[in-house]
DNA sequence: CTGAAAGCGCTAACAG
DNA sequence: CTGTTAGCGCTTTCAG
């Protein structure tokens, strides 16, 4: 097969140097070298199109430029846009990235024990904030393995982190609802094992009473965006049912969302104007929704490029550390104070406008 | 850093063997060892937690388990089911994934060379089926390196190539939409520059012709589902506009569908019973509009795992091949013959009955 | 059935 | 400033 593999050997002897020379333009060590050798060197390389093997220089250096990206979950769409985001950064510091999923301790432990047998030069676990057993990771660090986490709790103070603020993301929803007049705010739960879960019901509480509004029971359901559809269906139709009915949901993300405005639209109710809907992602089909879609959006691009930066400024030196993101209310036809076809058609891809200036996390766009 | 790593030559000396000895247990040549001494190494191995480097194996052996994989157009949300789908076959079969993202002709030949440095046993390339150049590959099976394409032409016959039926697709889709009762079916057409374009087009004739159907001009516009969804509201428009109107629309693909009934809904229409609508993709959201969407499901998952079965046989001796899947029509709310309202809530997340058994790749679920 | 030894392609001392 | 050399950790003949 691939029998002709130009070595630096074979460079050397037709540039007539040692491979050492030939070493040192490969590694830019070129500073005090007579031009006339450099460029001869550079000649035959090109001429011969020749790459070094990153695993001979692997073997030898320890490094491999490349590094692991555990995904937990990556069916979800939310974290493809991480994927891309990572993947560019990633190349744009000179490094690969192998991407490996895990669907739980056991799978990741193993994933990590390949990584590591890879010679990756760190490792990136984007989790779904689950709140998973972290001592698998604990040897990492002593490995000399740098590691951070997105979404999830840290493992040690080695490890970074890279997080988005969910609590005050569905705080400033319940403001902005508040703002727009509404009273009865209903707020459906994801699943209950997640951190975020947890948070976001946090961030609902707080927006209340921020907002001077009373707390009831009745007015958060649950709605686990990873089960059945027809379950959601099924809480956004208690919600309605209510007597009195809230006049704005928050949905646990935008696929629930979306079966929130549905589940209201075909009992007649129109969207906002007798239900305004709130959800949480922005993911791509937010903004094509009928209404489009007023979301919190979560800053996954950001995280991702925040975590490789950090990586890469690990390995530079720096260490580790814990950022915290803002998340940021897009607010669309959804969530309005008149029906949309009363309004200028705003609100197509990307676009949205923002609400008022008292919770975090708002950006003009 | 990483000063305490386990080699193979430790595990000899603890074991009382030479390493050759522990290299033959290490890659399952034990047949004829003596069971003590195997349990032996097995025994310090497992106490000593030694994991081989693959660098070190790679450099020796050529191969390195690793597959790249090359995707265009990373952030669309088909891509990463894509990605999933095939990170799952390729561990199963002992393989990791370097992904890639290549945003063109120049940029995929950068990343080929880089995987080519990094040992890659082979490289799937996972595209947007737009004609791209595909000089810059040619060269990869003289080095050795296995490739299949996905949704996209062959570069050569040492190439294993996926694709999936566009034209079957679209043309189910028009039968479909025909043994409705519906008569004016209109269609909207992708980007210009793909191949898959004009496959759908040519499906969107046939379609008619089986059908017995006037192909007409108006009926067919341009949206380009990589540009602006304004660009779609509009074309969407120009076909509400007509006298007549059509009474179906088969869309570029599902956001595309999703702002054609929106749309229409704007304009007081009901999808199904004013307008059917019919998506490209199956994507996510899909099944969560309000109608949920009919639409033509790609096999992307399907053909990620053919290609990496593809991959993993010819590494073990056979040979490359073309294969094309079918896709599948996926029958939702927004093409059925009452509005949803009137009938049984069906259609919810992977759901969606089945049409009639005159086109193909049409699946019982 | 096991051990010694020769590299895989490269880098990094260390001499010249 | 350039050349020689010793490995990195593993596999794989080839002798014992």
């Amino acid at each position: 097969m691939s029998s002709d593999r130009v070595t630096i050997r074979q460079i050397a002897e037709m540039s007539e140097v040692s491979v050492s020379t030939v070493s040192n333009v490969l590694n830019g060590r070129t500073l005090r070298m007579s031009a006339e050798t450099l460029e001869r060197v550079r000649g035959v390389i090109s001429t011969l199109r020749y790459r070094p093997s990153s695993i001979a220089r692997g073997l030898v250096t320890g490094r491999t430029a490349t590094i692991g990206l555990v995904v937990a979950e990556i069916e979800t769409a939310l974290f493809f846009s991480a994927v891309g985001a990572l993947e560019t950064a990633a190349r744009d510091a000179g490094y690969n990235l192998i991407v490996c999923h895990a669907r739980g301790s056991r799978d990741e432990a193993e994933v990590v024990t390949v990584l590591r047998t890879k010679g990756v030069d760190g490792i990136i676990f984007i989790a779904n904030s689950e709140a998973v057993d972290n001592t698998h990771l604990s040897d990492l660090p002593a490995a000399g393995i740098l590691a951070v986490v997105i979404n999830r709790r840290r493992p040690g103070p080695e490890f970074g982190r890279v997080s988005w603020d969910d609590r005050a993301g569905v705080s400033g929803a319940v403001e902005h609802l508040h703002d727009l007049g509404h009273r009865r705010i209903a707020f459906l739960r994801g699943p209950r094992s997640r951190d975020s879960t947890r948070e976001r019901a946090a961030g609902y509480r707080r927006g209340l009473k921020k907002a001077g509004l009373p707390y009831q029971e009745d007015y958060v359901r649950h709605a686990d965006y990873t089960a059945d559809p027809l379950t959601w269906e099924r809480a956004a139709g208690e919600l309605l049912d209510l007597d009195p009915a809230p006049t704005a949901v928050i949905a646990s993300d935008d696929s629930v969302a979306a079966v929130v405005i549905r589940t209201a639209q075909r009992r007649g109710l129109s969207v906002p104007r007798d239900l305004a809907v709130v959800g949480i992602d922005d993911q791509m089909f937010a903004a094509l929704l009928n209404p489009p879609l007023t979301t919190i959006r979560l800053p996954v691009k950001e995280a991702a490029e925040r975590a490789l930066k950090m990586l890469v400024d690990t390995i530079a030196g720096q260490s580790m550390r814990a950022v915290r993101l803002d998340t940021e209310l897009v607010v669309r036809d959804s969530s309005s104070p008149e029906p949309p076809h009363h309004r200028q058609s705003a609100g197509c891809l990307p676009s949205g406008k923002v609400a008022g200036p008292s919770s975090p996390g708002r950006k003009e766009t």
